[in-house]
DNA sequence: CTGAAAGCGCTTACAG
DNA sequence: CTGAAAGCGCTTACAG
């Protein structure tokens, strides 16, 4: 079969004119039918439909882009892979916007915001329909970018009460809270906090924790142990080294991510310290693995893949056009006890 | 200031129409000088590129993909992303990418031969400049789709003499061989080879096993422990308690993967059984935590980066219409003996 | 080495 | 409810 076109430049592909010469219609009234604008005659709604399916017509996203000012890309801005968390959720939003005929572009912050910044300005060259964003907290430059394009956005992972913010995560002070509790009631007084890497989220469950601590009188300032390296599992072996060593004893650890603890309990293990017994061991986000640990990890599980999801779900929602029913979806967490606190 | 354009649909965006009046060029001449075609006057050159710093002007990608037949993407195809490996993979192929302006296509095949052909045909929709596909071994469909779309393709992680196709990787079976060989040396002789999830590269590693094993008058079809689930630490758990229960004795496992090995040294912890002195056990790919196991993981490293990275410059080069020096690129592996063996 | 014209494949904005 | 015209912002292909 030849070209449908004798035009030096056509590139062989099904364009909305070769649907529209055989559904017998304009190419206007093809691309409406196709997406979805009523006011078309359902009559011809069928036929264009018809017509595309006869011939495989897929739209071209740089055409459409280029003519809409919006391409079929939505922009997803992650702090770091390496930590799985993050792959629940980028893998729960890609799948959810996949269905609805979107790609996902991936911008990995590396907890920079100057990073975070450039990598939104790239995004924004491909004229995103939409913005999913970790946190709340971003550079002014990275707002005046998000507010300038106009784009809906959608913030993952916390909670936001702020008027004209669109948020889907869980409070995580509240989360943080929890866990300090938990420790509380099994009888633990000197609960430290471990934490690493620093970021918003991690310094929310610090102050959930001691808010706790301080409510129960138990609060000191030398129980937090904060260390700005990136959260990993050799780090939170050395943490724990330093950490066990402290006197007064300490009688519970709370680590802001569950790698921080799996390297504690490694480490316990081979120092021959017993968990919970000596010291109780609690982590957060309930990563793999973390079941396996020995003893078992004493967790908070967070609900990213349905984060990702529902945040999906709401930005498609707005870049409709809809009002979401809520602007701020709280999915909860849950503490997961196990034999280590 | 007002906008440049009185026109009712203008987008507010520098164009390149905005930098040639400037440069008092034509705009053709601009698009040239910006994409660096030779055959322009260097002091013309000169003035262009000014007048674009000037108005800060970026291309518009969708504009250009809809002109020249391609986006500024690329894309990536991968198994999984829970598989640490991947993300290293992901991570290298995106920043070298992005340094040249290119944005990365992600698609999650999640060891789908199906799934995978799905995905590049979305992916192909965006008309990307180039692919990047993990693995040698696709579907018929998948490959027609890679021929057909005429594109510059790199296949990562394995290594290819064919004529035409590229890669870069390094021998999966002699990584295979090459530990199996430390174990024999060691003077392990009942040497299990426990593998999941069973795609080809994992398939290939059993080769380099068996290789050894018939060479050294050891092998026997009972020695291997395969399981089609996908690879996790509960499930290294699961296979090593089963497998530490065959009679004969397993002097040693290699697991094809990290993971599984980590779930079963931290169940040998758990039963009591010691390594290496009961069992060795050796793993595969070095991921996080193997060094901080107990006791810590013979492994095989792995240089997934340095793949990725290489791959993205061989692909640059490929769109850019070069001829690479070498259409097969072998990045090597290491043996990294630790205390589990 | 440079440019005027045409075109990539859609959608917007305006009519009717 | 439907369409003719114009335009999105680039690059290709053809001249000179």
């Amino acid at each position: 079969m030849p070209p449908r076109s004798a035009h030096p430049r056509s590139t062989g592909r099904v364009t909305l004119a070769d649907v529209a010469a055989i559904a017998r219609v304009s190419p206007i009234t093809v691309s409406r039918a196709l997406r979805g604008e009523r006011s078309v005659d359902p009559e011809l709604v069928a036929r264009v439909k018809a017509a595309a399916d006869r011939l495989g017509y897929v739209p071209d996203p740089a055409a459409r882009a280029l003519a809409s000012r919006h391409s079929t890309h939505v922009a997803l801005l992650v702090p770091m892979l390496s930590n799985s968390l993050f792959v629940d959720l980028l893998e729960a939003v890609q799948g959810a916007l996949r269905r609805e005929g979107y790609q996902t572009l991936i911008g990995v912050t590396h907890y920079d915001a100057g990073e975070e910044e450039q990598l939104l300005r790239e995004q924004l060259q491909h004229r995103p329909a939409g913005l999913l964003v970790t946190g709340l907290e971003q550079s002014e430059g990275t707002r005046a970018l998000i507010h300038g394009s106009g784009l809906p956005c959608v913030h993952l992972m916390e909670t936001s009460a702020a008027q004209g913010v669109y948020s889907v995560g869980f409070s995580q002070a509240d989360a943080g809270a929890a866990l300090t509790r938990h420790l509380l009631e099994r009888g633990h007084r000197r609960i430290a906090f471990g934490a690493a890497q620093l970021d918003a989220r991690t310094l929310q469950r610090l102050a959930g924790w001691r808010r706790e601590m301080q409510a129960a009188g138990l609060h000191s300032p030398t129980l937090e142990w904060l260390n700005p390296a990136p959260s990993s599992l050799s780090l939170g072996r050395t943490m724990f080294e330093q950490m066990i060593a402290q006197s007064p004893p300490l009688d519970a650890i709370f680590f802001c991510n569950d790698d921080l603890a799996q390297g504690a309990l490694l480490s316990a293990l081979r120092l021959g310290i017993s968990v919970p017994e000596r010291i109780a061991i609690a982590g957060f986000n309930d990563l793999t693995g973390s079941d396996q640990m020995l003893p078992p990890l004493t967790t908070v599980r967070t609900p990213r893949a349905e984060i990702g999801a529902a945040a999906a779900v709401m930005l498609l929602g707005l870049m409709r056009g809809e009002v979401p029913p809520s602007a701020c979806v709280d999915l909860g967490y849950e503490v997961v006890v196990r034999q280590s606190s």
